[in-house]
DNA sequence: CCCGATCAATTGGTATACTGAATCCCATTT
DNA sequence: AAATGGGATTCAGTATACCAATTGATCGGG
């Protein structure tokens, strides 16, 4: 077990994340030093360091003497996003399939059931989320390829983003489950062409919904 | 034209990037706060500041309450790195080709005669290194990928250290300059495939040789 | 030889204050 | 009415000083 100690900067950059995450903060909306650090009990800087560590993330973006904002992805953007993931995992998924143990397929399975039941009470898209990142990590780990893995899993806390809106407006989450079952079946086969291909669609399909969604609420202001 | 305001942090960030880069500080060396910020007659918060933003560079790395120090890469991680590369800069160039401009090619073509006459002053690696990045680069502009583009300029970075040893060992520009008039000519007849198995191997080439000499580095110390 | 205890070094973090951009508002000018 | 040009204000960037927490190293005792 991994001792984390956790300093103030951190415990601050994960607050503001998940408020972005969530929705809690929009895209754009200004960041101001003085308001969270009063909000959340710190001095201005490891607010100022939870910030840099969050620009570095893709989460917020500076200006100088301006400072911080949430950023706001375009469409051409979310597809890029998605596009890139899609490369990248299924490249890291390539690697992992012939590695990957029975303990993984264990982890990803259980980690698949606690999706599904995580998707019954309706209220949590936050840790239904976090559930479908971890699942999708555990197929990569195998793959030992830690500058990609941790790459990807930057990329797909952005796209989680997106994700939490296609998840609370559409039913895209219905869609997802029986590929993520399916995506298991042909690891354990050992089909890597097949699994490759359905995640890649998985991906993608995802990113259409997303960028529906999104195209609406970006005319909607 | 962009009216660059540089704050002191990033300042700091450049020194210390090049310090990483030429060598000047090598990898596993740990950078103490107080003495950098003393060397740079800054305090120590914009040093944090830089640190922290040359973490997520992936330059430096570090450990509460011990503090940074500059990473080092194994040969598995040099050889996942100039991978990404590969695939990510092939994926960027295939879109970029059809979009590329004369302007482009111009630029190019004078960024690599440049290169071919830093060659000549022996002593400037650095400043090869650069214009190597930027021939690159311009390549790589007209395929609008901001994200992706973004990562590659990092990983690009990254490369560049081990690049420099590779350069000043072996005589691996002889070879670069090459391959970097038959990439423009390729680009310039819209021969994606070959352009971008040419670049795929330019890379991946580097790569072999980078990892041979370090190799024997790592046994060095 | 190992094992705590102590201590210096260094980072993490706070409080406070000052400088200087950026911005808004309003008066002056055209 | 529109443009110009200050202030005044807000907020980010930075400095300084200080304290707390952690680490690593040294040293003395079992």
């Amino acid at each position: 077990m991994s001792i984390e100690y956790k300093t103030r900067t951190q415990v601050v950059a994960e607050a503001i994340r998940q408020k972005i995450l969530t929705g809690q903060i929009k895209g754009g909306e200004p960041l101001r030093q003085a308001a969270l650090a009063e909000e959340l009990n710190v001095s201005r800087i490891p607010v100022r360091e939870a910030l840099l560590q969050l620009e570095a993330e893709g989460l917020v973006e500076f200006e100088a003497h301006k400072g911080a904002t949430a950023t706001r992805l375009s469409a051409e953007q979310i597809t890029e996003l998605f596009e890139l993931r899609a490369t990248l995992e299924t490249d890291l998924l390539r690697r992992a399939i012939p590695l990957l143990t029975d303990a993984d397929f264990n982890k990803a399975e259980q980690l698949r059931s606690e999706m599904a039941e995580a998707y019954q009470h309706k209220d949590s898209s936050g840790s239904w989320s976090e559930l479908n990142t971890a699942y999708h990590l555990t197929l990569y780990r195998a793959a030992n390829r830690p500058l990609t893995y941790d790459l990807v899993q930057n990329l797909m806390t952005n796209a989680d983003r997106y994700i939490r809106v296609h998840l609370l407006l559409a039913g895209g989450v219905q869609k997802a489950d029986p590929e993520h079952s399916e995506l298991l079946k042909l690891c354990r086969e050992r089909n890597i062409t097949a699994a490759c291909e359905l995640l890649s669609r998985h991906i993608l399909g995802a990113a259409d919904e997303v960028k529906s969604i999104v195209g609406s609420l970006n005319k909607a202001d």
